[in-house]
DNA sequence: AGTGAAACGACCGTAGA
DNA sequence: TCTACGGTCGTTTCACT
């Protein structure tokens, strides 16, 4: 991780689909040497170059963030909520929530039923605390950027 | 928002990097109205392509979710707390945190700077708790799907 | 890890339905 | 909003450093 690959990352962070070419000419090298890199980063996971959408525009008017408080081990219960498709963000914590989890659904009927009926019922979840999203101010990809 | 937008937007969560030609041929369009749709769904908001990194991979160790009391309105200290460069995620939630922010550090001397210094001495802040990232088990970037 | 060159494929603008 | 098409530009492969 030199500080033209940085750079790289730097210009799919603004647009994903720029050319490797464009790239090129920004960073000083020469188009395959770009894709090459990029291919590099992509494969070792350090990024990956994805669609990302706004939920409401699609539809999923409910978002909210569930603080789970868990008896025993930790990691089984984040790997079950893990595959439920409305959960897309599941992290183990220090603090006064084991786990947090956001949520994605499309009416409140379906965030009760999520939570009451899946997340709730999963062994080991012992207490759930939700927050929901009345206004979302910031999300950036481009963090430790400017 | 018809199901061939939703199908584009499927090919382009599994690789934002994915040619309009191949797109077309997946979902029965040509390649010229795979763009046109692409670029309606850029620049309306619905979607945007970019490159998403792993913190770890990059050297920032530390990760954390901050829930926030703050006293008086919400959007001036959220909008505020959305400017520092370390916080990635800005939230106005409804439950026993006002905000949610995510925020990536490189050290721990960092994060209790940035918590300490800069989030706890804007104008409004009451209170805060810290979730120390442990282990992040999910980040998608395709709900709603499969 | 990088460049350069030639063949190939993707992308873009425009015209027409 | 789509297809069709031609010009331009980007990508791929490969030989070379």
């Amino acid at each position: 991780m030199d500080d033209v690959s940085k750079a790289i990352i730097e210009q799919l962070q603004q647009d994903g689909r720029r050319s490797y070419a464009a790239i090129g000419k920004v960073v000083g090298l020469s188009e395959a040497a770009v894709r090459q890199r990029v291919q590099r980063l992509i494969e070792s996971g350090v990024m990956q170059v994805v669609a990302v959408t706004d939920p409401l525009e699609l539809g999923f008017a409910r978002q909210a963030m569930v603080g789970i408080r868990v008896s025993g081990p930790l990691e089984p219960v984040a790997d079950r909520l893990a595959e439920l498709d409305e959960v897309d963000y599941v992290v183990i914590t220090a603090g006064s929530f084991d786990l947090l989890v956001e949520v994605v659904c499309e009416t409140d009927e379906h965030l009760l039923e999520l939570i009451s009926g899946s997340i709730r019922t999963v062994e080991g979840v012992v207490a759930t605390e939700t927050f929901m999203y009345l206004s979302l101010r910031k999300q950036t990809y481009s963090w430790g950027v400017r």
